[in-house]
DNA sequence: AAATAGACCAACCGCAATAAT
DNA sequence: TATTATTGCGGTTGGTCTATT
């Protein structure tokens, strides 16, 4: 089967009586069982289409129209936390597809920090790539995450617990959105099992990913449920006043 | 008006993780 | 414990649309 004869099948599919049965048939019986689905709701496609389809197409809670300056720079922020992990960093953008966001980050995001003269990978200033990503005169890795949305569908956010910033400590900010850049690595530690909940896993793979050992879920400093003993044990985790933020300070190794 | 190039985006493919047996 | 099935993710493809020549 060609791709483009694929493609047509899927037109067909795409028509709105077909759109309405899948619509239906998950409403009536939730998300999940995407193998069956196909059958069971006279579908003529597989399972994992329908899922595609109903994710990135269907779902009542998507959002569309243009992504806002806000949205970009957020996308900028997380991209810059947790690479191409784009369903989480979709995770963090309510009514974005990751789908959605990739296309964007490629397409947008990318000539953005270009122009910018930012390198759409490492993030940092295309003149200061040749050296090493981390090497620098910072000595900490200071990461702020919004941990509830900050922009939604219907505009509102919910109030996140968080902690607070040390009176007088630096901060870039941008659109309001409180991030700091400054990237390190630490010692790997065992990444825990995949998360069945993309919402619950967001940090810990965020940690996985980017090589920190700073991990918060809600008002909690994962660095426990890690292993260790204590945060200071690894970190020197601070609150900041943005209630929108979590700052992660993770302390260098030796000769980082 | 036609041809071409580039941008955009929906969907496919392959792989890895997890669950079930 | 090993195998198989299912699900979800990220990279990539290719069709469509729009701007430019």
């Amino acid at each position: 089967m060609n791709r483009k004869w694929k493609r047509e099948v899927w037109n067909a599919l795409a028509s709105q009586r077909h759109n309405q049965r899948l619509i239906a048939y998950i409403k009536a019986h939730g998300e999940g069982c995407w193998r069956s689905l196909p059958k069971s709701a006279g579908l003529l496609r597989c399972g994992k289409s329908c899922r595609l389809r109903w994710i990135n197409y269907l779902r009542p809670d998507l959002k569309r129209g243009n992504f806002t300056e806000e949205e970009d720079e957020l996308i900028i922020q997380l991209h810059s936390l947790l690479g191409n992990k784009w369903s989480l960093i979709a995770g963090r953008l309510p009514g974005r597809t990751d789908n959605e966001i990739k296309n964007y980050w490629n397409t947008h995001i990318k000539r953005k920090l270009l122009s910018r003269g930012i390198d759409p990978q490492t993030h940092r200033p295309i003149d200061a790539t040749s050296s090493s990503p981390f090497s620098g005169p910072q000595k900490t890795h200071q990461i702020e995450v919004p941990l509830s949305p900050v922009v939604g569908p219907t505009g509102s956010s919910e109030e996140p617990s968080s902690c607070l910033h040390s009176p007088g400590e630096e901060k870039h900010s941008s659109h309001g959105l409180d991030i700091d850049l400054n990237l390190s690595i630490s010692l790997p530690f065992q990444s825990p099992k995949r998360s069945a909940s993309p919402s619950r896993g967001f940090m810990e793979e965020a940690s996985a990913s980017s090589g920190n050992n700073i991990v918060y879920s809600n008002n909690l400093c994962l660095c426990y449920n890690l292993g260790f003993q204590n945060s200071s044990e690894a970190c020197s985790c601070q609150r900041t006043q943005n209630t929108q933020v979590f700052r992660f300070i993770a302390p260098l190794e030796e000769g980082q």
